[in-house]
DNA sequence: GCGGACTGCTTACCT
DNA sequence: ACAGGTAAGCAGTCCGCG
């Protein structure tokens, strides 16, 4: 079978001359349908969504399912003049299939196979097996349904097949591909398209529509990346650059916020049994629309709501009528908002309905596997999009800790959640409406601050990952690269392996990891140079593992190819080698997108000239591709990963070494000090500016690696340790890197002279300041110490440690750590605790030295384990300017023995 | 029976 | 449900100590 170029895969065509756009009716208007005589049953969503008609405007692409009722995929459209949702349902009879090694006329003669009702036939199909570097013949099973495929427990092809041969055949070798793909990825993968990007329909055909500024806008990226890329590198970029131009629509939504009444105060009601009344329910749309549903209840205080005029305050008589309003909100926004709401808001209505006896078509939300789905439009829950670990670290920074509405909205609005001094239950009307109306704004703000951020960061991952815009909130990075990964295996016409494949035909790792239990070895860090250091530049390799993956060829394909003559490509300090013959897939993935986000998103995103929109989209960007070029080194170490390949992770990670202890050495020979390294970066003191430009065209030259200064230091101070430095950026900024008086769980009395520190370091300018500083600091720590000593402290708070509790309290086995102590004492007060929480302690002179702080008294508090906390934090800083705690705190040596 | 040396567990951090 | 490396505190264990 041909390889697709990209052109044919994408299915891009000029868009239509005198393309007449229609503007789509209101979408308050009637929902009548325009589906042109399906006789079919209707079943949801084919219900609630008109088909999209053949004069359909540009449309994006948001989702992707499976018809159930008509038995075909449907792609949801999102378009943007009358911003609504249209259908479109697939016509080009596409089906669900697996692959196997089964010969058909061997799966011809298995009943179970050919007699299974979701049985359709079978074909052989050529595929390319990059794990052996062959095409090789396989079977296509190809069913009616998806479920025929797998998703059931039991009785579906991909389990009969293996089952049937090992009994009849006694054959172990049977091999299943491709069963476990979810089907409207798998459509989505066999079809190319590009959710997230606009489409049009001709001839009843889903194309891709790219207008002509868009063309131009990425002709411009290509030309300018195109000078020193190799040339098999280039549709790589095209591609990404395609997706990454395309402006974003503007997306209406709603945010959606319910109370539900609770006859116990401390007891949030429980969304599966949905016994009480929903009594508020707040709507605050993108289109200026606020609403706030109340529920007229016995002996509530009524008297005035208190709200801002533009608020539209409805009551009613049941929640029965309640609910129906907010179901036709839920029928009519092309994207629904909520904070928690796969698990709560709109699980509690779901049932809630089902419980008062709404029949299924007059309930718009769908329930399967803990998430909530909508039949019309696309349901964002922004609390699993916040809890996605990469999103917290690298899309913002790590501004929020804990995955709460209160904590995301502070870090990110600086507003709160309203202050509730009763429980729900008890409050009056307008405390009710007001606390619930907050809740809903604060939601919808978290998509459209920053001039819709997170709608636009969405939209841009969609593309990337190539998955629904549902799927994308909710899962994680590796299931975005799987998914790209798995689309690129099929444009390419190539087997997507199984797990176990990969991990047989390229085995296991070599190396000795440092840390106990970790698979292989990974980076270096360079031991500091203790003291305070003058003038120091930082020079990193701008992504140094994804730049490994492109100029090392990287991934499961090519490392350990079967190829006798690549073995001599030998991989430092392993017996790993690299395929010569042929491009990794990984390497024209990954490496395309590093060098977008490096050479064009990142400056672009800097760059003053452009105007501020423009530079904020170009943010949005280069910060998607930081998300995801952040993991996609990791993945390959994963074992959750489905392309999970531990020596291509290794060898990454040894190559890493290899190139930072290279340049290293290269940078002494060249007379610079390296005062300090950790994994991709170098600290150079006082180097010359002609020295770093030596080095930096060293690395280019001799590594093909970009070195490029990342700041200068006005002075850097390091301890002995590792991970472990503070530095003071010209402009007085404070860079403090590991560092106790910087962590999150120590207490804020000491934090605050911490910061004093802090302070005074940033004001120094030159080594002669430094004595003053000194004294200055020497000042701050008596003051501290005095302070404690003394036990002058206001509020026992400014003692507590936080530390999160990883686990349930139980589950503590082997150790009883301190703050699991002092959970364990709150658990015995009948306050429950979960992994997550966060324990504020302190620490007590009595067994067993430690309280949580609502349980401890003043008088408790064990003030010298307070100063020997207090004296090793400082000492962090101290050792570094040779400064001795107990000297500067007047300990003679023999008050310290007593 | 006690204390110091040691290992292991746990959390928070760095790249 | 991306990886490994480092710091620090404390819990628990082992062993010596005539």
């Amino acid at each position: 079978m041909r390889q697709k170029t990209l052109e044919e895969f994408c299915g891009l065509i000029k868009p239509p001359k005198n393309n007449a756009l229609r503007t789509g009716e209101s979408a308050s208007g009637d929902e009548a349908s325009e589906t042109g005589g399906s006789e079919l049953p209707a079943a949801k969503p084919d219900e609630a969504i008109d088909v999209a008609p053949s004069n359909l405007p540009p449309s994006y692409i948001v989702s992707v399912g499976y018809s159930g009722s008509k038995g075909v995929a449907y792609v949801k459209l999102y378009e943007p003049v009358s911003q609504r949702i249209y259908l479109w349902y697939d016509n080009t009879g596409h089906k669900p299939y697996l692959l196997t090694n089964v010969p058909p006329e061997t799966l011809e003669k298995i009943d179970r196979v050919v007699y299974h009702p979701g049985f359709d036939h079978i074909e052989v199909v050529e595929k390319y097996d990059a794990l052996l570097d062959q095409t090789i013949k396989v079977t296509k099973v190809v069913a009616k349904d998806p479920l025929a495929i797998g998703g059931r427990p039991r009785g579906c092809l991909r389990d009969i097949i293996p089952e049937e041969l090992s009994v009849t055949f006694g054959d172990s070798g049977v091999k299943v591909w491709e069963s476990a793909i979810k089907y409207h990825q798998c459509y989505i993968y066999d079809k190319g398209l590009q959710p997230g990007m606009p489409y049009i329909i001709r001839n009843g055909e889903l194309i891709s529509y790219l207008d002509e500024t868009a063309k131009r806008n990425v002709a411009r990226v290509l030309e300018f990346l195109s000078k020193d890329t190799p040339k098999d590198f280039l549709p790589y970029l095209e591609m990404w650059a395609r997706l990454l131009e395309y402006p974003a629509p503007k997306m209406r939504r709603v945010a959606l916020d319910i109370e539900v009444y609770s006859p116990i105060a401390t007891r949030v009601p429980d969304p599966e049994e949905a016994s009480q009344p929903v009594i508020c329910a707040s709507l605050v749309s993108s289109d200026g629309v606020k609403r706030v549903l109340l529920l007229k209840r016995e002996g509530v205080e009524e008297g005035d709501l208190n709200l801002p005029p533009d608020v539209i305050v409805e009551f009613y008589n049941s929640d029965r009528d309640l609910l129906r309003s907010i179901f036709s909100v839920l029928d009519e926004y092309p994207f629904v908002i909520t904070f928690n709401g796969d698990d709560f808001d709109l699980n509690y209505l779901y049932h809630r309905a089902k419980n008062l006896g709404f029949s299924k078509k007059d309930v718009p939300i769908e329930r399967r596997e803990k998430i909530c789905s909508l039949r019309y439009g696309v349901h964002i829950d922004l609390y699993r999009f916040f809890l996605n670990r990469s999103i917290q670290i690298y899309a913002f920074g790590q501004k929020y800790r804990n995955v709460t509405l209160d904590e995301v909205a502070k870090a990110l609005l600086g507003k709160s959640k309203l202050v509730l001094t009763k429980p729900v239950s008890e409050l009056s009307y307008g405390e009710l409406a007001r606390y619930c109306l907050n809740d809903a704004e604060i939601t919808l703000e978290l998509t459209s601050y920053n001039d819709d951020l997170v709608m636009k960061l969405l939209l841009i991952l969609t593309r990337i990952s190539r998955m629904p815009m549902e799927d994308v909130s909710r899962q994680g990075v590796s299931k975005w690269i799987r998914s790209f990964m798995y689309y690129e295996h099929r444009r390419r016409n190539m087997l997507i392996p199984n797990s176990e494949d990969i991990i047989a035909a390229r085995g296991t790792t070599v190396t000795k990891a440092i840390i106990k239990g970790k698979k292989y070895m990974g980076a270096i860090v360079v031991k500091p140079v203790p003291g305070v250091h003058f003038n120091v530049a930082v020079m990193d390799f701008q992504s140094l593992y994804p730049s490994i993956i492109k100029v090392y060829n990287l991934g499961y394909q090519t490392v350990r190819c079967v190829h006798e003559e690549c073995r001599d490509n030998l991989v430092p300090e392993t017996p790993h080698w690299i395929c010569k013959k042929h491009k990794s897939l990984e390497s024209m993935l990954i490496g395309s997108l590093r060098d977008l986000r490096v050479k064009w998103y990142k400056p672009k995103s800097k760059d003053k000239t452009l105007p501020d929109e423009q530079r904020e989209w170009y943010n949005v960007i280069q910060s998607a591709l930081k998300v995801i070029l952040n993991a996609s080194y990791g993945v390959f170490g994963a074992e959750i990963f489905d392309l999970y390949c531990p020596p291509a992770a290794e060898a990454i990670a040894a190559i890493g070494r290899n190139i930072i202890t290279l340049t290293i050495n290269k940078a002494r020979e060249l007379g610079i000090e390296v005062i300090y390294g950790d994994t991709d970066s170098l600290f150079l003191k006082n180097p010359s500016s002609e020295k770093i430009r030596e080095l930096s065209d060293w690395a280019e030259k001799t590594l093909g690696m970009e070195l490029d200064v990342d700041k200068y230091y006005r002075y850097v101070v390091f301890s002995y340790r590792k991970k472990n430095y503070l530095g003071v950026l010209d402009d007085g900024s404070v860079d403090v890197k590991g560092l106790t008086g910087k962590k999150r769980h120590i207490p804020p009395f000491i934090k605050r002279y911490f910061d004093a520190i802090e302070d005074i370091l940033s004001r120094v300018k030159t080594p002669s300041e430094f004595e003053r500083a000194k004294r200055d600091i020497e000042r701050t720590i008596r003051e501290c110490y005095m302070k404690l000593k003394n036990r002058e402290w206001e509020d026992m708070n400014d003692l507590a440690f936080e530390v999160v509790l990883g686990k349930p309290p139980e589950a503590y086995i082997k150790t009883t750590p301190q703050h699991v102590k002092a959970a364990l004492m709150l658990q015995a007060r009948g306050i429950e605790l979960k992994a997550g929480d966060t324990i504020r302690f302190v620490k007590t002179i009595k067994e067993p030295f430690v309280k949580p702080v609502q349980l401890a008294t003043s008088k408790e508090i064990d003030v010298d384990k307070y100063i020997n906390y207090l004296r090793s934090t400082f000492d962090q800083i101290l050792d570094a300017l040779n400064l001795e705690f107990d000297e500067i705190v007047g300990l003679t040596r023999l008050e310290y023995f007593i």
